[in-house]
DNA sequence: TATTATTGATTGACTGATCAATCAATAAAA
DNA sequence: TTTTATTGATTGATCAGTCAATCAATAATA
């Protein structure tokens, strides 16, 4: 055989290639030459590895939550107390890789991909349900089971808005400051129910 | 056919037309063909009329845009006091045909254009210079100017937030829990200053 | 050691489909 | 006749996907 084992290889420079390129691009419209000709590679091969357009989209799709996925669970398990895993949760969403205008592009891609494709959407509702009881299971610790669904809710809900902002770089907010208006969101709410 | 003065019944028909197919598509990947079928003209008539695709889809944009403004601008002369108009604005942004699944799947694809049409990306910053500055306006009349600032970021991406949550269809919010979050979202923090 | 068979890796060239855009032609009104 | 409305036919570009052929590394064989 010639390099022997480039499968693996291949595989994972076209799926960073497709992320590279989506985020220039800013949309999943990007062609199969484009992925191909950025990771140094003929359209022909990717073909080969993936089959299909859309399977390499997918594919690429998936790496990317599951890296954001273990960034979630390393925080998490560096954080004690419920308060501390709430923190270490947002502080994940907004972590500088997350807010890279390239990766805000892409997530915001994803998200209209998942109108049309199924499995997209499936993955970014394994997402949301994710981040929703990751605050809901660690709200509970703080108040009572409905108000943590309610504020998880919100709180999940803001991230995401402050995410979708940022993609217009119209007011471009900080990594602190857009961590400052979630935490001040569940700070307000929590104290609320104590008050 | 040929009756005199049909323009702006087929650029209405058009836009409209564009509005539906792109919901139902949940993306701004579609063609003139479809466009001009569903308005119920030929392909080359939607040419005729703008030119290209492009300003096509940039009209449509407009015009949503323009929609959207006009609601607003009638709840808010309804309203008041700075409270009431700030649950105008919360009102409008959640109403019954913002909220249809087709509407939040072209806000959705709108946002996603914006990355790569600059006219696009220039109407919806205007879209959320203006939500900004409509509730940093009412704000003001009831907490100093700095937090003022800060709370709208907030209420803001909140409302962006439930918007692209619900475009998953995942954990479906109805109308009145969303505009309940961002009102709560508002009033916590208006009382935790007071406080 | 030299030869040969085998096979994964890789590509250039090609195909078929899709689509935006153009244009020439026609029909109705003014 | 001149202008406006409208379309069918066509063009040119772009792309996803296919395929036959080549390359290079290994392993079996002589």
């Amino acid at each position: 055989m010639p390099k022997v084992g480039m499968e693996p290889v291949r595989r994972k420079a076209l799926v960073d290639a497709a992320m590279r390129v989506i985020g220039d691009h800013g949309s999943l419209t990007v062609t199969m030459s484009e992925i191909a000709k950025e990771a140094g590679v003929s359209p022909a091969l990717a073909h080969h590895y993936f089959g299909s357009k859309e399977q390499l989209l997918i594919e690429t799709v998936r790496v990317h939550l599951q890296r954001l996925r273990d960034s979630v669970v390393t925080a998490l398990r560096a954080a004690r107390t419920p308060r501390e895993k709430l923190s270490a949760v947002i502080r994940v969403s907004f972590q500088a890789d997350q807010f890279a205008p390239e990766t805000i592009a892409a997530w915001l891609a994803f998200y209209a991909e998942a109108q049309r494709s199924e499995e997209t959407r499936r993955f970014l509702v394994i997402y949301a349900r994710r981040l929703h009881s990751n605050l809901v299971a660690n709200l509970k610790a703080l108040c009572p089971v409905g108000d943590a669904e309610r504020i998880a809710e919100g709180a999940a809900a803001m991230i995401d808005g402050l995410y979708i902002r940022q993609s217009l770089r119209s007011a471009p907010i900080s990594t602190e400051a857009s961590i400052a208006l979630t935490e001040d969101y569940l700070t307000a709410h929590l104290n609320a129910l104590e008050g």
